[in-house]
RNA sequence: CGGGGUGUAGCGCAGCCCGGUAGCGCGCUUCGUUCGGGACGAAGAGGUCGUGGGUUCAAAUCCCGCCACCCCGACCA
């Protein structure tokens, strides 16, 4: 036995760590924060973006690209936005090196710019002093535009995926000339989302507004979707921002409208990031590693051959790749593991531990028999089922591993919401069980910077499709109007 | 930035208290036997012990400085 992972229970972060890394998705780099995606991670993330980006043209949106340095001056043009993002900034002030007289490498003093650059911690501000130039007429609205890039934000604490200094994400602006069309933006793309998330990454979420004070900095409101871990933390899996008139005011873009008069453009952003891999992770895996639903699985399905002589070989690949041709044909991604370097019952726990959802193995036996064995990651049930047939079975299989990964995960966060009236209860609920914790709340940002404080709780948003329901604050006793998410978060 | 910890082979660690010139597991290389749940045997390769200084006949080990990283907080997608 080879690195072993770290069980659930025992530690919850090494296990994660344990997962990232037999899974082989990710490293750290030399650089602190850093991270060096590996091939199962970057393809994993291909198929994400795939399927993300199919949505976000069918609403409509083109891809762009904006350079990832920004002037810092325009950082500071809207200021709650430098505000929120100052402190996290990787500031480049020169642009060259040069051997000092100790034969060292330094900043060539000579070198230094007149004006710094940010690396972009976000792209509002370049993107809306582009569009300031862009819009001149409503006929220029709306405009629809996403980035895949990278972004960094220089966290004090990091963590494979979650949060690291450098993530890889995508970035939707849009301009509108209308409050309500950009609204409905917002929540269009929002919805984007919760899609994504439940059809594509089986995680149920929960759509919501963000509090004042877990607000973009620069945004009017901030909608998210909101997700529970296995140890009972949420985690904020994707945001949508109406950003209102804000950044257009602050990069002066107007257009003028159809009766002559000039206004300022209504905007949007909205963003996932390779964040997204770590709430999958966290979601579906469990002690043998790795568990990826079938729908963005990089290879669905793997196939070990066995044999021991040579005539057993050529006979076993022979069935193989006949086997092969047909689940490609059907749209299945199958890699069939041929490799004579590893033995099959390690190669048995390699597919295992990096989450492959179903397992055929060949031998033989079945080759006399007619059948094949297929294994299931998700439950890790075992069977020998007949050849004839595969394909469809194969096909309902991860229809069906799709389906019970969603309503696994959707059980356990039912389980782990729970209502509660009291304070007392709250904080009970909150270190004997964790989870979401669905409470009154007043409204004001003092109950909920005092609650934060004492519990480490934050409202990780009020619900959506949160009932109108009369109660009273836990702290305050202030009466309240409908119940928000409490929950300890990622 | 506050609290705690760790730097020894590619990875994970022991050795340090009590100084004598470096070891274990995994991995890697070669050969043979194996191959339906992480095989076994044999033979090998691989280390300026984070770094600078000091003490000493002698330092991975003792003393002082520095650096890096990790964990727990504050900050955050």
């Amino acid at each position: 036995m080879a690195d072993a992972i770290t069980t659930r229970a025992a530690d919850y972060s090494q296990w994660y760590l344990d997962v990232v890394k037999a899974a082989k998705l990710a490293d750290y780099s030399p650089v602190r924060g850093c991270m060096i995606i590996r091939a199962n991670g970057y393809a994993l993330w291909e198929n994400m973006q795939a399927a993300l980006d199919g949505m976000f043209k069918e609403t409509g949106h083109e891809n762009m690209y904006f350079p990832v340095f920004i002037p810092q001056s325009f950082l500071a043009r809207e200021a709650e936005h430098v505000e929120g993002f100052a402190k996290e900034c990787a500031v480049v002030t020169h642009s060259r090196l040069k051997i000092d007289d100790d034969g060292g490498l330094i900043a060539d003093p000579d070198s230094a710019l007149e004006e710094n650059l940010i690396v972009r911690p976000t792209s509002e501000t370049i993107i809306w002093d582009t569009f300031s130039r862009w819009i001149q007429s409503w006929r220029d609205l709306p405009i629809l535009m996403n980035q895949w890039a990278n972004v960094v934000r220089w966290e004090m604490r990091t963590r494979l995926f979650l949060r690291t200094m450098e993530f890889l994400w995508q970035e939707g602006h849009t301009a509108h000339a209308t409050e309500a069309e950009a609204v409905e933006e917002t929540r269009r793309m929002l919805d984007v989302y919760a899609t994504f998330a439940e059809d594509y990454m089986a995680i149920p979420v929960v759509r919501g507004l963000k509090t004042a004070s877990e607000r973009f900095a620069g945004a009017v409101d901030t909608y998210c979707i909101e997700a529970l871990m296995q140890d009972g933390k949420a985690l904020q899996a994707g945001t949508s921002h109406f950003l209102g008139q804000n950044f257009a005011k602050a990069f002066g873009c107007q257009f003028q409208n159809a009766d002559n008069e000039l206004e300022y453009v209504w905007a949007t952003s909205w963003g996932v990031s390779t964040r997204l891999i770590g709430a999958l992770i966290m979601t579906h895996s469990d002690d043998q590693g790795l568990v990826l639903p079938p729908k963005l699985a990089p290879t669905q399905v793997v196939l070990v051959p066995i044999y021991r002589k040579d005539g057993e070989r050529e006979a076993v690949l022979e069935a193989a790749t006949r086997i092969e041709r047909e689940l490609k044909a059907a749209g299945v991604s199958i890699k069939v593991d041929a490799r004579d370097a590893y033995r099959p019952g390690w190669k048995f726990n390699e597919y295992e531990v990096q989450g492959v959802p179903i397992r055929l193995a060949l031998g033989p036996r079945d080759l006399k028999n007619g059948s094949i064995e297929l294994a299931r990651r998700d439950t890790r049930e075992k069977a020998i089922v007949p050849q004839e047939g595969l394909t469809a079975r194969i096909q309902e299989t991860l229809a069906d591993i799709q389906q019970t990964l969603f309503d696994r995960a959707a059980a356990f966060r039912t389980e782990m919401t729970t209502r509660v009236d009291t304070y007392d209860e709250f904080k009970a609920v909150l270190e004997e069980k964790g989870g979401f914790i669905a409470a009154h709340w007043d409204g004001t940002a003092e109950t909920e910077a005092r609650i934060k404080d004492e519990t480490k709780a934050t409202i990780r948003c009020i619900p959506l499709d949160a009932p109108e329901e009369e109660g009273v604050d836990l702290v305050s006793g202030q009466p309240s109007r409908r119940r928000v998410l409490f929950a300890k978060a990622y």
